[in-house]
DNA sequence: TCAGTATATATGGATATACGCATACATGCC
DNA sequence: GGCATGTATGCGTATATCCATATATACTGA
């Protein structure tokens, strides 16, 4: 299957791609928390859904690698972003699934997790 | 991640599983053209996407056992369809992806192995 | 019953994927 | 520069996934 990335309106990955990127759990929780909060930083999406830093890092840079998130450095803290252009399709799909569980529940504790991180990895 | 089969409007399957499901390329391909066509025989769709009976079966029995299609048999053949009661979010996605490609292609494909199963397969 | 056809499943093998743990790399402060 | 902290990557291992080929199973008609 036809890949390119174009610098068009919507970014064109491999659908195939996209399905099987969000086909692990860790991966689809990140997608959701990003959808509905925006920009997270590699900590507090650690610690949202609980999982080791390495193993986190680990699949955020999989999703970067193929060109679903964008990145920010801020001194010793990485912010991950979903790109903005992304399929309309996949926006509609993480959406729907917000308020189900376990994306609720990351949600949550998400919160909890940017009000200790305030200070230290400022948004 | 709890899994549950809920008689109600929507089916409940683990989202992760879908996207794993749908992140092989001959079943995201079965799914789409499941979705644009309703019901159609294993024949159909091997011809169509082009792969080995042996496969395609193999990937149906896949859909079929996390629940994604719905199965009847006619003689000889089966039929699969996608199970009306799967999450909108789902439908929409299938939808979005029709008329790309490799998606659109397999469509025309598909008329013509309809035509030549006409009188076999009857639907 | 037997032969033909459609479909599902078994088998062995190759490849992909995910993980924990360790460590390399990047940044900031004293 | 040394130390602390956040993040990315290496490494070995276990498991999952996919495939071609062969064959079992199901159905039909003569």
């Amino acid at each position: 299957m036809m890949e390119a990335i174009a610098p068009s309106t919507e970014t064109t990955i491999d659908p195939v791609r996209v399905f099987r990127l969000l086909g692990d759990e860790t991966r689809l929780r990140a997608a959701v928390l990003m959808h509905r909060h925006g920009e997270l930083c590699v900590c507090e999406l650690t610690d949202a859904i609980g999982v080791s830093q390495p193993k986190m890092s680990r699949h955020l840079g999989h999703l970067r690698d193929v060109g679903l998130v964008a990145t920010r450095r801020s001194g010793q803290w990485v912010h991950y972003a979903l790109r903005p252009d992304l399929p309309a399709w996949l926006g509609d799909a993480l959406a729907a699934l917000t308020g189900e569980p376990p994306f609720a529940d990351d949600s949550t504790r998400l919160r909890s997790a940017m009000a200790r991180h305030r200070d230290q990895c400022e948004q």
